[in-house]
DNA sequence: ACCGACATGTAAACGGTTACATGATTTG
DNA sequence: CAAATCATGTAACCGTTTACATGTCGGT
């Protein structure tokens, strides 16, 4: 269901997009809490509009098509948001490496406590630049006051900045040990 | 990969054990890191044998069958740890409500958020408890001075408690506007 | 005798990734 | 005219979930 929520979302967001468009969308506004390649993208539309919830407003050029999303499309997407409960198994390879750790020796562990750190660091720098660049440019539309994407972007913030607490900490508690 | 590493690094820690025991040793252990059903276990156990990472050492009452860890499914879980990048995709279906939370009006937004409060809520109850079972007993042998699957929980415990103060800022934030 | 926990497996379906495949239009 | 970008699709594969299927042992 995710994936075709992301798209609903990021659809009534555009108003009018192609699977393209949808496409490139979800890499440069979802990406850091949902991601979908073409392949992946085009099929589900398809399913989407037998099902009625986007339509083909419109076919440009070079096969372009132009999907819209409809009363019911909009009404599955509010019906989601307020009564699915999020319960996603948390799989994470971060966790899971911590998880392990402590069959390494103290020496090899802090080697992938390094390697976690830089991961941590390159990804914050990552979604502050995004932070950035998006509050750099005066306030436009805004259904409520907030911006489209910004609590995501907050909470993924957040997060990252946490795991990198996480990292230090840890390699101060093994430094001591070593 | 992860699947077959959370394997090896759980029978590696229980010595020996039978995929029955590795599924509960999963639930208990691992399952804020990864999660996996007996269906995938069992399976995986035997394309692990075949792959000489694990042996059936016996075979015990009721088609029990005993597994260990080989010297190159040791071998192979650490060069894991070490050299391996976690890149794995970040999908989390909280981000994604939180993405898609503008569409709503702040009214239902807020409900949103109170339930999602809710379960942050609930969690970070869960892992605490864990983490107070786990250190209610005295130090068990430990590889280093870290126990098993400490640190794990521990990154667990903080993402959780980051996600319930975004979730009330976030809340505040919306009611300050509404 | 029955129930619950122990114990192992398989199959169908689903979601996601990678690779294959094709062609139109714009820009240099 | 060549290269980049636009634009859409399909197929094979892999990992995960859910459901089906079977049987053993211990306690009541």
């Amino acid at each position: 269901m995710s994936l075709r929520m992301a798209l609903l979302g990021v659809l009534s967001a555009y108003g009018s997009a192609s699977g393209y468009d949808l496409t490139k969308g979800f890499e440069r506004s979802v990406a850091h809490a949902w991601q979908a390649g073409h392949s992946q993208i085009y099929p589900e539309l398809a399913k989407m509009t037998a099902d009625g919830l986007v339509t083909v407003e419109a076919e440009g050029a070079r096969g372009r098509k132009i999907y819209s999303i409809t009363p019911e499309g909009r009404a599955e997407l509010r019906a989601w948001l307020i009564g699915h409960d999020p319960t996603g198994p948390a799989r994470s390879e971060i966790a899971l490496q911590a998880f392990l750790l402590p069959l390494l020796d103290p020496g090899e562990a802090l080697a992938v406590l390094e390697r976690l750190k830089t991961y941590a660091e390159r990804k914050l720098a990552e979604l502050e630049a995004l932070w950035a660049a998006k509050h750099a440019s005066p306030v436009p539309e805004g259904t409520s006051g907030v911006r489209f994407g910004d609590l995501a972007l907050d909470l993924g913030i957040r997060h990252t900045r946490t795991t990198l607490q996480w990292v230090n900490d840890a390699m101060a508690q093994l430094e001591r040990r070593a």
